[in-house]
DNA sequence: TGATTCCATATCGTGTTACGATATGGAAAG
DNA sequence: CTTTCCATATCGTAACACGATATGGAATCA
């Protein structure tokens, strides 16, 4: 009874970790005026490697979203200010995004927070992750 | 400049972890006709520790919430027959969560292909997360 | 070149989840 | 027994994601 109940705890302790940080996260990120899938916008778009033409279509499958999805995020991202949206001139139906420079900033600060905080929560994190790795199958 | 990126890149990569993984989950609460934060809510039920009684009040706590969600949760979990909800004959107010028997099924199923995943994708978010965690402030 | 096919993005309607604000009904304090 | 407090409930709203479908540019081929 209780043995069969261990992978629940370790995976309960987990999620718990995760739920943490997803939650500082999303705080934070309503702190710079974002919402906390135009943060994970802003940083798949900063985080690209050079020369890459961040679409929507890229962005889609970075993030795992549909491409719909990732069209009504890039749009809010841009009424917000974070993004511009442009026409690829060598092929108009792309539309390429670049953070604008509000968008760095708050990327920057975001990011500036984030690497604190997952400094403090790694502990944790590894140790949850530890004990389930090594868990019996 | 390159030197500035570093944490983004870092942060990024950790970030595309936990998307892997919540996504892989939402997709095993799917498989087994739950919705993601209904697996949450059985996780937590059957996590508490033994005596706690798990009202709403409880289970907004350790999810995150405020109780209106958890009522709202609670309820479709009931609905989706995963837990009972019954009042505390000591204190009228509260209502108490149990796991049902299909409640209970659905969570092992769950567990058991969460753990296995997990054990998985482990090393690369410990990876991930050492690499913050030693990354200079 | 013009018709067809394909592809990237866009739009529409819908469902889930979460929240703030507010209401109810039982418990506790005075 | 009334006031106050507390746990849960309800309502309206917003973000987010999706499926289905539309549009308009590119590519192919007859």
């Amino acid at each position: 009874m209780l043995i069969e109940h261990d992978d629940i705890q370790l995976l309960a302790k987990f999620r718990r970790e995760i739920r943490r940080f997803l939650q500082f996260s999303d705080q934070a990120a309503a702190s710079v005026g974002l919402q906390p899938q135009q943060h994970q916008l802003l940083l798949q778009v900063a985080r690209a490697p050079d020369g890459t033409l961040i679409t929507i279509g890229y962005i889609a499958d970075v993030m795992g979203l549909r491409h719909n999805t990732a069209v009504e995020l890039s749009k809010r991202c841009e009424l917000a200010g974070l993004v511009s949206r442009t026409h690829d001139p060598n092929d108009r139906r792309c539309v390429v995004l670049k953070l604008t420079t509000l968008g760095n900033r708050a990327l920057r600060q975001l990011s500036d927070v984030h690497s604190r905080q997952l400094r403090e929560l790694a502990p944790s994190l590894i140790q949850a992750l530890t004990r389930i790795r090594n868990s019996t199958p």
